[in-house]
DNA sequence: TATAACATGTAAGCTGTTACATGATTAC
DNA sequence: GTAATCATGTAACAGCTTACATGTTATA
């Protein structure tokens, strides 16, 4: 998966691994993310199957940068991986709804205190998508770039990381009535 | 986690590794699923850790099956893992986002087409939690055994299982309507 | 003077998936 | 007969996380 994703950053433009974790932790953050660690080990591994090149570029009074250029064979799988189409669905894991199906003999108010907490976290997480995210996307310079078409499937996801904060906040609230309730 | 899932279902009462794969496919697949090799290779595990114990039933007409039972010290490690509240968000990963994101220069009709495709997986998806599990959690019986306060704790989760759905099912509507409009 | 941002890597370990492997009974 | 359900395991590999490791420059 995250082969794909840097095949398809790489594909707008040649960056260093550096630039990929930041658009991995701001465009994708709300449907994929990865470390550093793994950006830096698959990019190795991608050059090693053909599929990027990179060059090594020292720097004066600044950190010397490793650049990765998307190759033709790395065009095609990107274009062969995104042909084939999915039809399964994306498996949700979430450790918070673990926590809350088991916890009928807890303490009601320690439960309302963990929800309360997530409530924060995913009131957070949506204002920082409507402040930060969607901003970034709709920038004027993307239509100018010829860019406009590539930031509507851009804003398409954000839209549904929006829902789902918007869903995840209303049943927070819906629970916490319900246990208020018993 | 899967080890505090298992924990979990276990300190209901002892269980089969097959029997905690049925509950993992049922009740929990709206936010955690795993393999009957992970469930199996994770009790012996467990197993070695104290957290459970065994018992091997040989049954005539019928597969030999291997009882699991929870420990005091498995349900310490369980009541201590819920004791512990959890401070950040559940990542979330979803590999058709991750396709969506890079579709703006695939056909139109292509990606329309896989789009009608999730919205049906995601249909199915709801009628199954609506008809199927909803009547297992609501089943009369929890309230003669006394689970009706767990009951409730996983229908909770049911709730945001659905909510899920049919924020997914808005925006793939929503998608298809974006991209008919290019 | 301390922290954040820039910048890149390795290694160990844990988690999870896919494939291999077996075999009985029941329902269609 | 053939598929589904019951039932349990191992092994190889892939994917991901955490920790280790280093060093500069700009900013508060």
């Amino acid at each position: 998966m995250i082969k794909f994703i840097l095949l398809g950053f790489l594909n707008y433009g040649p960056m260093t691994g550096y630039d990929l974790k930041q658009n991995l932790d701001s465009s994708t953050v709300h449907f994929w993310h990865a470390h550093h660690s793994q950006i830096y080990t698959m990019l190795r591994e991608m050059e090693k199957e053909n599929l990027v090149t990179s060059q090594y570029i020292e720097e004066e009074g600044q950190p010397d940068r490793r650049i990765y250029f998307i190759t033709d064979t790395g065009k095609q799988a990107l274009a062969q991986w995104l042909s084939q189409p999915m039809t399964e669905m994306a498996a949700v894991k979430d450790e918070f709804l673990v926590r809350i199906f088991f916890s009928a003999r807890r303490e009601p108010q320690k439960v309302i205190d963990e929800l309360v907490v997530q409530r924060e976290l995913h009131q957070k997480q949506l204002e920082m998508y409507r402040q930060c995210i969607e901003p970034l996307i709709d920038n004027q310079e993307h239509v100018e770039q010829g860019l406009e078409r590539d930031a509507a499937f851009w804003h398409a996801t954000l839209n549904m990381g929006i829902r789902y904060e918007e869903a995840y906040l209303g049943w927070i609230n819906e629970t916490i009535q319900m246990i208020e309730g018993l």
